[in-house]
RNA sequence: GGCGGCAUAGCCAAGGGGCUAAGGCAGAGGUCUGCAAAACCUCUAUCCCCGGUUCGAAUCCGGGUGCCGCCUCCA
């Protein structure tokens, strides 16, 4: 069985063969810093750790590039506003969306160029094109001519002569030979104010598509193997993309692009107007779990759109109980004997899940696999029971997914003093139970929810301790005096 | 107008010409329990409509209907 992935350019799904045997080179359109992210933009970077996390697990060593754009339009004009330099006012979007993927627990690329830093290697590509004759001036702007480039369209079967009449023009695009043609360098103007370089183009800055084929090939070379971006990048921006980069090196730009779709939110398109472009830190305060977005981000196929609501929201949090209350349900279970019918149902479980994700990422499908397994894995528990070695066996399968999903909880820490208190209570409550006072036994419980966070499971083993908000348990379980 | 996607249970969501249409959430019933909570088990659909192809379609084809995306430096 081997990785398919879906590739806008030929429309369909491919078996995936990375150029070097192994390796796989990755370039994946990041952010923009010019505002927080938003969830419909983690859900871009959750697919793309998917990916990343599920190559690594097929056993590739992956060097994935992640640009930040931190000179735009609306950075510049916010400068303006603020008087702040672009540094200053960039410098805390980026923060916040480094924050964002470790929240989401989103896997560091290896490279995070950002674009003011790589002005040299654009102005170096953008001579390589002026030297190929497919760069055009006009007022000191430099234009892409589109129509040198004959398979213009070739990833998203646009036809240049078809694109929807009566869109608004530009003032500034009056000067282009087509309307279609794109900046490759702008020329200062007065509203860039203390925003420009000094450059053998003149006094200026990057066009937009030019940052990522220029720190794309720096990081990956000329061709590399995967190239993805939200779908609404698939137009223009990645057509102008392979436009440049192909013009100026003569050889196929990307093997593999993958594009996500958009997600809407409660049914309806995210907009500012609507009020429900929720960023990530929106939803923290509103006390919402950060493992549960990511689930809910991620459990969607990444090419279909996602309707993000709160209800789901908490369905995802309440799934992700499942996968834990396991991890509990395991540490109870201490048969003599191994299972003899747990090893056919992991293997199941791993080849399902496998050959789920093998299918372009089909997560919804790999996650059925594992709740599948769960729900054959508890009944052995309830049945005949588990040994300690089909305990681990189970956790190692889960650590296993896991790194492709990244959703289980690290073990609950709370310092050892606040342990012994914990275990104190626990037992206190037992002796109380014991003697039937279950006034005693109730405030207990209280203090233990109240002032540890830990909550109680009363099972025949003894009591369970789990941690309040993860459901993690907190310690062995506390087996009742005289057992 | 051009390009493209989607329509499966209350909600989310896989699958895909023929074994009992995955899985999750919610709901109902049950086990356990001082109570509670939790956990665990069990149960819940014939796949938007109309035609066609076929021994057989939810799955393929044609036609509808509905929703959505891109064509605007929004992932």
């Amino acid at each position: 069985m081997a990785l398919a992935l879906y590739n806008t350019l030929t429309r369909r799904k491919e078996e995936f063969v990375p150029i070097k045997e192994g390796q796989v080179r990755i370039y994946t359109c990041g952010p923009t810093v010019y505002d927080y992210a938003h969830i419909g933009n983690y859900r871009a970077y959750i697919f793309e750790d998917l990916l990343r996390r599920y190559l690594q697990y097929r056993g590739f060593e992956v060097t994935q590039v992640m640009n930040i754009t931190d000179v735009d339009d609306k950075s510049i004009a916010a400068v303006r506003k603020t008087g702040q330099s672009l540094e200053e006012y960039t410098a805390k979007y980026k923060e916040a969306f480094f924050a964002g993927l470790d929240t989401l627990r989103i896997q560091r690329a290896e490279h995070y160029p950002e674009a003011t830093k790589h002005i040299e290697e654009m102005v170096a590509l953008i001579q390589k094109l002026q030297e190929k004759g497919v760069v055009y001036e006009a007022e000191g702007n430099l234009y892409y001519r589109i129509s040198s480039f004959s398979e213009y369209g070739k990833l998203s079967h646009m036809k240049l002569d078809e694109l929807k009449g009566g869109a608004r023009v530009k003032a500034d695009e009056y000067e282009k030979e087509q309307v279609s043609d794109f900046a490759l360098w702008k020329a200062w103007e007065e509203s860039d104010g203390e925003v420009f370089w000094e450059t053998t183009l003149g006094k200026g800055r990057p066009g937009w598509h030019i940052e990522c084929s220029a720190m794309s090939m720096k990081y990956l070379g000329e061709t590399f193997d995967i190239h993805t971006g939200g779908v609404d990048n698939m137009f223009p921006h990645h057509e102008n993309e392979i436009a440049q980069s192909e013009a100026a090196t003569g050889k196929p730009f990307v093997r593999y692009w993958l594009h996500n779709a958009h997600l809407i939110v409660e049914g309806q398109k995210m907009s500012k107007s609507l009020g429900n472009q929720y960023t990530l830190r929106d939803l923290l305060e509103k006390g919402h779990d950060p493992v549960a977005i990511r689930y809910l981000l991620m459990s969607t196929h990444y090419r279909q759109q996602l309707n993000f609501t709160f209800n789901g929201l908490e369905g995802a949090a309440n799934a992700l109980h499942r996968i834990q209350d396991l991890v509990n349900n395991l540490a109870l279970s201490a048969a003599e004997k191994d299972n003899h019918k747990l090893d056919a149902i992991l293997e199941q479980a791993r080849s399902e899940f496998e050959s789920h994700m093998d299918d372009d990422l089909n997560i919804s499908g790999a996650l059925g696999s594992l709740f599948s397994m769960i729900g054959r894995v508890n009944k052995l528990i309830e049945g005949d029971g588990l040994s300690l070695s089909d305990s681990s066996k189970v956790k190692e399968l889960l650590a296993r997914f896991d790194e492709v999903l990244g959703v289980l909880e690290p073990p609950a820490k709370r310092p050892s003093e606040e342990l012994e208190k914990i275990e104190k209570l626990v037992r206190q409550r037992q002796q109380a139970r014991a003697e039937k006072n279950w006034g005693e036994a109730d405030r207990c419980r209280e203090v233990l929810s109240e002032e540890h966070r830990a909550v109680l499971e009363d099972r025949p083993e003894g009591t369970v301790v789990l941690d309040k908000e993860t459901g993690k348990m907190l310690m062995d379980v506390v087996r009742s005096e005289g057992d």
